[in-house]
DNA sequence: GCTAGTTGTATTTTT
DNA sequence: TACAACTAGC
């Protein structure tokens, strides 16, 4: 899916001289079709540019206009343009748009998302900050384990410190910019707790550097220290890059913001000069005092989609850009190109309710389109019932299902969305969650190759120790990392001499093969002669290659496919599949090295899981969603606690950026709007009370077709479970006045149709071999009597499709449908 | 050092 | 619920 950037290193010298053009000769080409403002927007040439644009009001297209407008003008050659995204699919877009509109490959273009775009600088440069350029990226999870044994040894955890608070205030430091030394000479020593936290930092930071490895946060601010640290090293990006295009520039942070200013700075004459000694090319770059003059910058946000505050993410960024960067050129998109005027009227309803905002307002030309259709579940499973038979319906007037998707605010949530949608035979993909690289045995494997890219990984080292079981415990453990502290040895190396340590003859084998092992793989690694001379990689072998060596001489897949646990037969498919995408990753990058593959892993957002040619129902989370749209968007889950969810309420501007988060998903539709929530939800297994959404009540009520409301949900029959006659408590933001309720009953619609046949449970059955056919009448807990129209599919996957006299029209997966024959 | 069983505890969003 | 940490017994 990612296409390493073609971008050739030996060309880094060349000339990429510039021949300025005029700005109208950016041709009327690429604003054809555009509006008043997008136009400007492309063709405004100038130091900065801020582009307010509003949800779905055709931004992408303008960056994309844009940049390919300067290389097509000869303004500036593909290579001095950087653009960073979001997301790794976003960049790959990107690239494929402008390519597709300049009709030609535009490599040498850095397109790719912050993090991608400092890893790629940080290997080049690793030696001037005292790094292996093969060092290890840490994942939340590696961060997590690292301090989990730091506050262990330090017994931090009897001061209240858990690997997660340490990790969070940790990761809010360096998206600031402080380091373990800023924030010594700032922290109040007498304090214990802050002593402590220092202590906890300190070591933090030694260990990563010990192992040759940064944290996702370390990406950006070690750039950032770089190029303050070493000008010369900044000169070579601030010449290279002319235009500087950022997307969502409203989820910055103050590390990446500093990163901007740093690409944008100016290179004074004298190193210029200096440059040029060197035999970089300047040519056509320089100004009046022979200088090269700041970078161009186009930043385009909206603050009303900032989403990442809780990631440090600083709107100031956006709000202030005009005073950052001053005679920046502001312009605003408000016309929306995605959306019916209905959807646009709700979002603009909920975020004019976020004081201290530039009021906005989206329109769009296109007409009214349907109401929203609003349904209030009695459980998650109701909820997702009501979900599924509408997707069904829509489905069967012709939308498909790639262009449906399915938000909510936890990752929780899909249990029962997922329950309901196997039962329901739709197809359906999670995009993110628990990610397939976050397996125990994917991550197993990954460690493999981290200890073979970059030795000095203590923390990969110690993962694979005794992975599979090798007989070396705790104490082993201990001991070989006491040896090596002890002789200024790595862990590595420690494990070479292990026959010095005096340890049982078993165990001192078992690490010593497994060293062998190790060293064997990363001899494959090693280009030939011809290579090295020719700075290629030549020779090495391929990942794959080396990550079937791996697993074969470790023992690791071996001890999966014998093993009686019956999950570690899925495991070891897992496993497989990495092997396949290692292939697939050697096939499409014949040049990469495993470094590359690592970091591409690293780098990995839930959106770029996504495929658009796959035929399923996306679920994600709404911070996922962002960026997207969908013919059909449907909101779930819209509860007090849960959105705004519980969380968010302590926090300063929590409320406003759940606001935020709704708004977001709202604008995500093209045609059809749904929202929806249960009366209750399970949470510790036990279930709890669900108070409709603050934020309901905020979309004009005539612009939802309730099929049924909160109100009626509540006020109607006797018999549902008591808890959920009680009233709404004090402070509940739902009010306590009937009012409230009313309003909710007065538009729904007066048809109540099949929704009470629809009050579904979580009920799971094993039917074995049950089979049926057209004509069969069935029996089903929720939907009652009906009879099977046809039957679809084969073996554990068939599916009955059935129309109940009641519930209409329904597909079951017949396995675990809890259904009986009649 | 390994395994199974038990107890305890936490549950937001993500590059 | 669900998973991590701890304990007991092999």
């Amino acid at each position: 899916m990612l296409i390493l950037d073609p971008d050739d290193p030996a060309g880094w010298r060349e000339a990429p001289a510039a021949v300025p053009g005029t700005p109208a000769a950016s041709g009327n080409r690429f604003t054809e079709g555009l509006n008043p403002e997008q136009r400007e927007a492309v063709e405004y040439r100038g130091q900065a540019l801020l582009i307010v644009a509003g949800a779905g009001s055709g931004k992408t297209r303008v960056l994309t206009h844009r940049i390919a407008g300067l290389i097509d003008s000869r303004e500036a050659w593909p290579s001095q343009i950087l653009a960073i995204t979001f997301t790794n699919k976003a960049a790959a877009e990107m690239r494929e748009r402008v390519e597709s509109l300049l009709g030609e490959g535009a490599s040498g273009m850095w397109i790719s998302t912050f993090h991608s775009a400092c890893v790629r600088i940080l290997r080049r440069e690793a030696e001037a900050i005292g790094l292996s350029s093969t060092f290890t990226i840490y994942d939340s999870a590696d961060t997590r384990t690292v301090l989990k044994r730091i506050i262990k040894e330090l017994d931090a955890d009897t001061m209240g410190f858990t690997p997660a608070s340490a990790q969070s205030k940790i990761s809010k430091l360096k998206n600031e910019l402080s380091d373990v030394e800023t924030y010594a000479r700032n922290a109040n020593m007498n304090d214990p707790q802050e002593a402590m936290f220092l202590e906890i930092f300190r070591q933090y930071t030694r260990r990563l550097r010990a192992a040759s490895a940064l944290d996702f946060d370390d990406l950006i601010a070690e750039t950032v220290y770089l190029f303050r640290a070493f000008p010369n090293v900044a000169s070579l990006y601030q010449r290279r890059f002319r235009h500087i295009l950022v997307d969502e520039y409203q989820d910055t942070n103050h590390a990446q913001y500093s990163l901007i200013r740093e690409f944008t700075q100016p290179v004074p004459a004298e190193r210029v000069a200096e440059m040029s000694e060197h035999g970089f090319n300047v040519r056509g770059i320089t100004d009046a005092s022979g200088g090269i003059p700041g970078a161009s910058l186009t930043v385009v946000g909206d603050s009303d989609q900032s989403i990442y505050a809780f990631r440090g993410a600083d709107i100031r960024n956006i709000s202030e850009f005009e005073r950052d960067f001053p005679g920046a050129k502001v312009v605003l998109l408000e016309q929306n190109y995605r959306s019916t005027q209905n959807i646009l009227s709700a979002a603009n309803a909920v975020i004019s309710n976020n004081f201290d905002r530039k009021d906005k307002k989206l329109w769009t030309a296109v007409g009214d389109g349907e109401k929203i259709t609003g349904y209030t579940g009695y459980t998650a499973h109701d909820e997702a019932q009501f979900v599924a038979d509408e997707i069904e319906a829509l489905h069967r007037a012709g939308v498909a299902y790639r262009d449906m998707a399915v938000f909510y605010r936890t990752n929780a949530q899909t249990r029962a969305l997922e329950e309901i949608f196997v039962r329901s035979a739709l197809p359906y993909r999670v995009v993110g969650g628990t990610k397939f690289y976050e397996r125990a045995e994917i991550k197993d494997a990954m460690a493999y190759l981290i200890s073979v890219a970059n030795p000095l990984d203590e923390l990969a080292l110690r993962r694979i120790l005794n992975t599979p079981k090798r007989g070396i415990g705790p104490a082993t453990e201990t001991a070989l990392s006491g040896f090596a502290e002890a002789n200024g040895l790595s862990f590595r190396e420690a494990m070479r001499s292990a026959d010095a340590l005096g340890l049982g003859p078993k165990v001192t084998g078992a690490i010593m093969a497994l060293a062998r092992v190790l060293d064997e793989a990363a001899a494959m690694l090693v280009p030939s002669s011809a290579g090295v001379a020719a700075g290629t990689n030549e020779g090495a072998s391929k990942v794959s290659d080396v990550l079937v060596f791996l697993l074969e001489k470790s023992g690791l897949i071996d001890a999966l496919r014998n093993s009686r646990d019956p999950q570690d037969e899925t495991r070891a498919e897992n496993v497989d599949e990495l092997v396949a995408q290692t292939r697939d990753f050697d096939r499409d990058n014949p040049q990469a090295t495993l470094v590359d593959f690592l970091t591409q892993v690293s780098l990995v957002a839930a959106a770029d899981e996504l495929d658009d040619a796959s035929g399923t129902v996306s679920l994600m989370t709404l911070h996922t969603a962002k960026g997207l749209e969908y013919h059909a968007v449907f909101l779930t889950g819209l509860e007090e606690g849960l959105l705004p969810h519980q969380m968010s309420a302590s926090e300063p501007g929590g409320p406003a950026e759940e606001r935020r988060l709704f708004y977001v998903g709202i604008t995500r539709a093209r045609q059809r709007l749904y929202i929806s929530l249960a009366m209750s939800r399970a949470q510790f297994g036990e279930v709890a009370v669900a108070m409709p959404s603050r934020y309901l009540q905020e979309i004009p009520e005539d612009l939802v077709d309730w099929k049924q409301s909160p109100g009626m949900a509540t006020s109607r029959g006797g018999t549902r479970p008591r808890a959920l006659n009680a009233r709404p408590g004090q402070g509940g933001a739902w009010g306590t006045r009937d009012r409230d309720l009313e309003r909710f009953s007065v538009t729904a619609s007066a048809k109540p149709k099949a929704e009470w046949a629809n009050r579904v449970t979580g009920t799971v059955r094993d039917n074995g071999d049950l089979t049926l056919e057209a004509g069969d009448r069935i029996r089903h807990v929720d939907f009652g009597e009906g009879r099977v129209s046809q039957v679809t599919g084969e073996g554990t996957k068939r599916i009955a499709h059935v129309s109940f006299d009641t519930a209409g029209q329904k597909k079951l997966l017949i396995k675990i449908a809890p259904i009986e024959k009649l």
